[in-house]
DNA sequence: GCCGTTTTCGGCCCGACTGTTTTCAGTCG
């Protein structure tokens, strides 16, 4: 029986939303099911535990109705309405809501005026010029959807890392369990190189049983067959549809394998090629005169030439974040209270953490005005008398398409931190786009500027800032820029980051969390700055709260 | 389909921007 992950499940509930929504049934059965995927993505446990327990249908937003539907999905692999959606209608029509402007309704129109059923005849109905052709639908659309569809075409087809990498470890430890004794398992390629997206999943078996592995790799419930089997290698995958390749060998040469089968080409091309043959990475790169390199630093960016020489940075690791300036709750579009979120902060070792709800201008997040943001102040004060941790009063506040803020400074005044951020108009030309961001660092009140460029991985590319002109003034400024470590977003990236932090930013990595397992994409971000060669000292949430505090009375003024 | 100090029916996240338009529909976040 395959075991969905509660990631699968929303999906699969989120594609009966889309395609419901595209085939006119009623929008808000849609939308509950649009609401379940959300919920059931955010949960802290799996739905199977939850079912199992019979709590399903106390969540929110989860009905007698949907409730059966996920049971239905996590007994037999199937969503029966969405089943017999796609018996009428072809799925390929949920991948026309992937190009940037074509929304449900677009959607629907070309596919009942246009016969239109999948991408490339999205394209040719483009480029033969009968989109513009239908009543409401112009040149300008028909343009902007060619020139979606080219950005589209230029994707990798990669999955991110914050799909991979859990999933890796899951079959890791899936493994570890049923490995004959002696035998053992580690993550190798670009998962352990933490790239941010990657196109499968590699692993090392290091054991003496060489034949015993298919037969063990083939039940492990999370993967759905061996596709390929040669050389003491296998090519498996995964339910999730990620390809997964194992590297089977003899415990004396583990570490030469995990070396080769981690290092991007790059890396490798600097090392020899006959490595020595040793049972660990250490020995093999200390039998190379080099130092150990961490892996998500094999980037042959001259890392090697570092490690013989024993210069290779001391570089921050998860341990050195000592709290969080960003994350949402309740108030606006997350899904805990802030006493939750400030007690899962704690939890983590956390000295501090920020409350940063949405601004009013972003309605769709439940923004708050001004009133409101007074209110929540209150419930901040409660949330740090009750569990001791430093909790900043602060809001992500919308910039506007001309630079001002959604809150006059008097308002920002008030707040212990302010963090300016821009969900719309990316697309403006680059001067515009430049001057309107300078002009958000100038403000003496803004501390932070969230996921700078406005980029999804995979999704969206980032606006046309002029980096330099914004990197000298927030280092003029002292103005942090955000390392989003959502890996959805990763903004900064780690070439940004390292430009900035070449011209004198400050960095702050946050998780952004709209729920409490939100904090988990820490290691995503930290991942970033490394890369970027971020030392602590330019990471202000890497600082003891007594420097944070000066950092912020001095920005004050 | 979900939900209820409006409680078993009748609502359901909202403002800005864009492109199409002479007053608005669709998309995005």
């Amino acid at each position: 029986m395959p075991l969905l992950t509660n990631r699968e499940i929303a999906e699969t509930l989120e594609r009966y939303a889309n395609l419901a929504s595209i085939t006119g049934e009623n929008a808000f059965r849609s939308r509950a099911f649009q609401r379940a995927a959300d919920v059931v993505r955010d949960l802290h446990e799996p739905v199977i535990a939850l079912m199992d327990r019979g709590d399903l249908r106390r969540l929110p937003g989860i009905g007698s109705g949907i409730a059966d539907a996920i049971e239905t999905l996590v007994r037999t692999g199937a969503l029966p309405p969405l089943d017999a959606l796609q018996r009428t209608v072809p799925a390929t029509l949920l991948d026309l809501l992937q190009v940037p402007g074509v929304g449900v309704k677009t959607a629907t129109r070309v596919y009942r005026e246009l016969g239109v059923v999948d991408l490339p005849g999205l394209l040719a109905a483009a480029e033969s010029g009968r989109i513009r052709a239908l009543p409401g639908l112009g040149p300008k659309t028909e343009a902007n959807i060619l020139a979606a569809m080219e950005a589209l075409r230029r994707r990798t087809g990669r999955f991110l890392l914050g799909t991979a990498l859990p999933l890796a470890r899951r079959i890791v430890a899936d493994l570890q369990g049923t490995l004959p004794a002696g035998s053992s398992v580690a993550i190798s390629g670009s998962v352990r190189r933490m790239e941010e997206t990657v196109a499968d999943i590699d692993l090392v078996v290091s054991t003496r049983v060489h034949e015993a592995i298919p037969a063990t790799v083939a039940h492990l419930p999370l993967l759905s067959g061996i596709v390929r089997h040669e050389n003491g290698s296998l090519r498996v995958t995964t339910h999730a549809g990620i390809p997964v390749d194992i590297v089977v060998v003899d415990p004396s040469v583990f570490g030469t394998a995990l070396i080769r089968a981690t290092g991007s080409a790059d890396h490798l091309a600097l090392l020899p090629e006959v490595l020595p043959s040793a049972p660990t990475e250490e020995e093999v790169y200390s039998r190379l005169d080099m130092e150990w390199i961490a892996p998500d630093l094999r980037l042959g960016l001259g890392e090697v030439m570092q490690a013989k020489a024993g210069t290779l940075p001391t570089l921050l690791s998860v341990g050195d974040v000592r709290g969080e300036f960003h994350a949402h709750t309740l108030w606006s579009d997350g899904t805990a209270t802030i006493l939750d979120m400030v007690r899962s902060a704690a939890e983590r070792g956390y000295a501090f953490l920020g409350v940063s709800d949405h601004s009013r201008a972003l309605g769709v997040a439940n923004g708050l005005d001004a009133a409101r943001l007074a209110a929540q102040r209150q419930e901040i004060e409660k949330a740090q008398r009750a569990t001791g941790l430093r909790v900043f009063a602060s809001c992500e506040v919308e910039v506007h398409r001309d630079g001002l803020l959604d809150f006059d400074d008097h308002i920002l005044e008030a707040l212990d931190l302010v963090i300016a951020s821009t969900h719309s108009g990316l697309r403006q030309p680059r001067d515009v786009l430049t001057e309107r961001l300078l002009r958000v660092i100038a403000n003496p009140h803004v501390d932070i500027i969230a996921h700078p460029s406005g980029r999804l991985v995979e999704r969206r590319e980032g606006g046309d800032f002029d980096w330099n002109r914004v990197f000298a003034a927030a280092a003029a400024t002292r103005t942090a820029l955000e390392i989003n470590a959502s890996p959805e977003r990763l903004d900064l990236n780690h070439d940004l980051a390292r430009r900035a932090l070449e011209a004198g930013c400050l960095l702050t990595i946050n998780c952004d969390a709209h729920s409490t397992v939100g904090f988990d994409a820490l290691e995503y971000g930290v991942a970033v700055a490394r890369k970027a060669g971020a030392d602590p000292d330019r990471i202000v949430n890497c600082w003891p709260i007594e420097r944070i505090e000066a950092w912020l009375q001095t920005r004050q003024t």
